[in-house]
DNA sequence: CAACAAACGCAACTGGAGTTTCATTTGAGC
DNA sequence: GCTCAAATGAAACTCCAGTTGCGTTTGTTG
């Protein structure tokens, strides 16, 4: 739905005009600062037409966010799952630390505190990326490098967790050293049986 | 500074009603739809008064959270770390689970992302508190249940961050296995040596 | 190219968050 | 129990996010 009117239609036009608005607010100015009246301005639309399509700062977010998940991110392959973890997990640590694309992942992770729609759209977002990552622990497995049984997932989780939880919560410096030692404490985690599809508890 | 005017003066006893209200507002309405208006007039407070002494919402749940952070909480000591932390790992899991003790919380972590004085609140609270639960991991490795040299901080982050996670990002459930995996995936790193003070890279 | 529905722009309007001003009350100190 | 500084209350005010109404533009359909 993305796509019901023409590319170069005006609606379009005007849509890729507010969000990358959006974007520059966003990193210039931050959450907090973004107000619908700059970005309207910037984009060169009128402020109702904003509210119209998008209702609030939140929507904008969510659809930015939308377009996040449409831009396919290359996987890891090294033949090592350590490897792989780790690239995925700096990833994530860059992805986090750059103002521009960090600033509507955050964003809209606050608005998924307040807003059931955002929350939503988070959950379908990380639902699909994880899904995707998941695939190469399910290599590592076939590979050996894992014990059978492991829960592809859960290994992923284990790697993004310590990193957002930094980023959100205790509000500790991110580096390629957090990096590191996520992508070794899951795959010792991994590797001790500590994230089976079936617990053997 | 909780008490400088004596614990019976108006202006302590207003504090406490102000907070109080806050807390019944947060449970009631949530974080977005709770506004000082309506906390004053429960509080039986001008709202003068409210934005005055916090300047904002986001000023009272800081205010909240520091409440929070004086409230000793016990320790698990089971005599085994697995358990200990299992037990951590499921008062977490409660804590977010209940809407009372759980919206201050989150409501302080939305504000973190926009607002610097919130982040220093909620930084300086998380610290404290994975400090206080690290004794534990201290105590295991003296028992020689972990290997020496274990960074007693990062296990207990281990511990929280997937649930955090959950709750926050990805959006997934969270109950008591998330708890149980959570606990055994972070003695499995430890165990491992993937939580050390001086990493082996 | 004519017609028409949808999207847009513009300006005026609304409502509530946050501020300011000043009179009043509280409670600590003497 | 008197004094005074600080805290509070009440009401009026400002400011801006979000809404509404209506005329205009766009681009699609036949």
């Amino acid at each position: 739905m993305a796509g019901t009117a023409r590319p170069g239609g005006r609606t379009a036009r005007n849509r890729a005009a507010v969000l990358d608005a959006v974007r520059a607010e966003l990193a210039e100015a931050g959450y907090a600062g973004t107000t619908v009246d700059r970005i309207a301005q910037r984009a060169g639309v009128a402020k109702t037409t904003v509210y119209r399509r998008w209702g609030s700062i939140e929507g904008l977010v969510v659809d930015l966010l939308g377009e996040l998940s449409a831009a396919a991110i290359p996987l890891p392959d090294t033949g090592d799952v350590e490897s792989d973890l780790r690239d995925l997990a700096r990833g994530i640590v860059a992805l986090l630390q750059d103002p521009v694309d960090s600033a509507p992942v955050t964003a809209v992770i606050a608005a998924a505190i307040h807003t059931p729609a955002a929350r939503q759209a988070l959950t379908d977002f990380y639902a699909a990326r994880i899904r995707h990552a998941a695939h190469l622990v399910d290599r590592a497995v076939e590979r050996g490098q894992l014990p059978a049984g492991t829960d592809a997932v859960e290994v992923i989780r284990l790697v993004g967790a310590p990193i957002y939880y930094r980023a959100l919560v205790t509000g500790e410096p991110i580096d390629d050293a957090v990096a590191h030692r996520a992508a070794a404490a899951a795959v010792a985690a991994a590797r001790a049986g500590a994230a089976t599809t079936t617990p053997d508890h």
